[in-house]
DNA sequence: GTTGCAACCTAAAACTACGT
DNA sequence: ACGTAGTTTTAGGTTGCAAC
């Protein structure tokens, strides 16, 4: 091998002698990528433009092709895209053979419409997603191996690839990210509970990243602070003994974790990742769960302000900002963004977000999520009789509520921003844009299309403004509608009763969305204000007995609900009796909370309360001397006494 | 100029040491 | 026993020396 030296002196530098005296090449001498000529004649390149050799050569065309590093990048690349493509077809294929719509789709891919327009068109129907086995996901993985047709195919409007269907649920290694003497299986067992119940609402979770990133161990989207904030609340809703802190004690479930997320908090104080938004907007509603609404009310706050000081709500004019770091971020935003929205309404405030406020645009990504199918998770629990497997409709759950929320949000405004200048006009154009909103729901979430818990929960929270937009005003009428505030409180108040009756049939209420009991709360309330108990009696208690006893139900898992219970039978005893015993916290909590219910039923704008005798309540007395000096404002602004 | 094959590179899999 | 991090091995590829 040496023949080209015939001495060791004769070694250029860069050379250097093996074991047995056989020449090797040192890194210096090898050109990352050979020239094509070069190649051919594999000869020695020195990865110039053009290189020496074929300079030399008389001007060969020295030409380089893409490294096998690049290409395999873009194999890969190829692969993801293809696997996407694959299940999208099978989908396709799925939806033509049962019939559904097979018409249309024909008619669309005649068109030549790419395969994922059409099924966001047809509503994200699901493909087995959930149910794929990691053993038929490694087939499809093989049968892909196999395929060499080597079809490139058209860019699909996903983002980059997520965790495989079936991985997505699938919480690994789960310990790791939690110092709590909790086992994988625990930890995994209340991580599907939070997201099969909780977590389409209000969460400003994605939930892809979050699982890559829980699975890989990697901390960009996943943090101990999230995790254990999200075991906290996956706690309220798990029968196992570990997922209280005493085992006795069913209301301090999650509670161990709470106060580790709490502590984990107090260490990153100062830090401003979007985990700690994100697990910001779970310990509130942990809390709300719980019934500490000053605290759910606290951590709301806190997420949003942090969210907007990070300036999440600018990235949607941000060009350079990569799709996926975008998806989180708006994501994020918008989920503290709705539950922001959703406090402010239950205590009658203005959101933290200015009235103007320019924010980022809504999450307009086509998700697999939309796809995946929701299936009622409880543990060990033998499921319920009916197959409820549905698609999630995750997306649609989402982007509709961002709606409310916006609608919401500019009512506030309208209604306490400076409430001497409301006008009737402003307040019934926020109401047409509430029923237009809810005219123009996607099929998707058209009751009686799909009954997932998020998506009856759209309609509940519909429900729910509908009566805190118009409770405040239940003493006024409308000088120019025949609108009347009070019935519209009450029907609202009835369509979200009839709702978590139909949820209770579906699924029970052992699992309910932390937010359900001060749903059914207002429209207890509404109930006992609308009707006069000396002219109604009966009815008076038949509709208020409803929601005791659904809260009832429920408060073995949600203080909360403990806590409306507690009010709504105050109420109910005070208007049935006039030396009734009362809970003087209960009220403190009612007049604390919910300002819009208090102004407008629980202490009617007359001079002589219907409901006994409380006039000496300070805000009786506020709202009777407003509504004297104001009287005829009210006019000039479209309202009249109602009574 | 052609071409066998050693040298080399990189990514992934398998192995190992170590801490809990 | 188990998970993690670092190291080694393996597989699949390219480069380019040197014999022909």
């Amino acid at each position: 091998m040496l023949t080209n030296f015939s001495t060791r002196a004769d070694i250029p530098e860069g050379y250097h002698l093996g074991p047995n005296m056989r020449r090797r090449r040192g890194p210096a001498f090898i050109t990352k990528t050979a020239c094509t000529e070069c190649r051919k004649g594999r000869a020695k390149c020195d990865g110039q433009q053009p290189c020496a050799r074929c300079t030399s050569k008389g001007g060969l065309k020295c030409e380089y092709n893409l490294s096998v590093h690049v290409r395999k990048e873009e194999m890969r690349q190829e692969i993801n895209e293809l696997r996407t493509h694959y299940q999208m077809s099978e989908k396709i294929f799925e939806l033509l053979t049962s019939g559904d719509q097979a018409n249309l789709i024909v008619s669309k891919l005649q068109q030549k419409e790419p395969l994922g327009e059409i099924l966001e068109q047809l509503g994200g129907h699901s493909p087995a997603g959930a149910s794929l086995t990691a053993a038929s996901s490694s087939r499809r993985r093989e049968s892909l191996r196999s395929d060499d047709t080597g079809v490139a195919q058209s860019k699909t409007e996903y983002l980059s690839p997520g965790p495989d269907e079936s991985e997505m649920y699938c919480f690994e290694n789960g310990s790791r990210w939690t110092k709590l003497p909790l086992g994988d299986t625990v930890i995994e067992h209340l991580l599907l509970l939070y997201f099969c119940w909780e977590y389409p609402i209000f969460s400003g979770i994605s939930k892809r990243h979050f699982v890559r990133d829980f699975n890989s161990g990697h901390d960009r989207y996943c943090s101990p602070l999230l995790v254990n904030a999200m075991l906290a609340v996956g706690c309220r809703f798990s029968d196992q003994v570990e997922a209280r802190m005493d085992p006795n004690d069913g209301d301090t479930a999650g509670m161990h974790c709470y106060l580790e997320a709490e502590r984990l908090l107090s260490i990153c104080r100062g830090e401003r990742s979007v985990t700690v938004i994100q697990a910001m907007s779970l310990l509130s509603t942990w809390n709300s769960s719980r019934g500490d609404y000053k605290r759910a009310r606290f951590y709301a706050g806190q997420a949003i302000r942090l969210a907007v000081e990070v300036g999440l709500h600018l990235d949607g004019d941000v060009d350079e900002v990569p799709d996926d770091v975008r998806e989180v971020r708006n994501t994020t935003f918008w989920g503290v963004f709705m539950l922001d929205q959703a406090w402010s309404l239950a205590t009658g405030c203005l959101p933290h977000i200015s009235q103007e406020g320019i924010w980022t645009k809504e999450p307009t990504v086509f998700d697999k999520d939309e796809l995946r199918e929701w299936i009622p998770y409880a543990g060990d629990e033998i499921p319920h009789g009916l197959d409820l497997r549905q698609p999630s409709n995750v997306r649609a759950v989402y982007k509709s509520l961002c709606g409310l929320s916006t609608i919401i949000h500019s009512t506030l405004y309208v209604m306490y921003a400076d409430t001497d200048s409301l006008t009737a006009r402003e307040f019934l154009d926020q109401y047409t844009r509430m029923l237009n909103w809810y005219s123009t729901l996607p099929e998707v979430l058209r009751l009686g299309e799909n009954s997932t818990p998020s998506v009856l929960f759209v309609h509940m929270y519909y429900y729910f403004s509908i009566i805190l937009t118009f409770c405040p005003l239940a003493n006024l009428r409308f000088l120019d509608s025949k609108i009347s505030a009070l019935e519209v409180c009450t029907d609202a108040a009835n369509a979200a009763v009839t709702l978590v009756r139909s949820y209770e049939s579906l699924h029970g209420l052992r699992r309910t969305p932390c937010f359900l009991p001060y749903i059914v709360f207002a429209s207890g309330i509404v109930h006992l204000g609308s009707l006069d108990p000396k002219i109604n009696p009966v009815e008076t208690m038949t509709q208020s007995a409803q929601e005791v006893a659904i809260l009832q139900l429920m408060s073995l898992y949600h203080g909360s609900s403990k806590r409306a219970c507690r009010i709504l039978l105050n109420r109910a005893l005070r208007t049935n009796s006039t030396d009734a015993n009362l809970d003087k916290d209960a009220e403190e909590d009612t007049s604390s909370l919910w300002k819009p219910l208090v102004m407008g039923l629980i202490w009617p704008l007359a001079d002589t309360p219907r409901h006994g005798s409380i006039s000496d309540d300070p805000t009786v007395i506020r709202r009777l001397s407003i509504a004297a000096t104001y009287q005829e404002k009210l006019k000039n602004n479209g309202f009249e006494r109602a009574m």
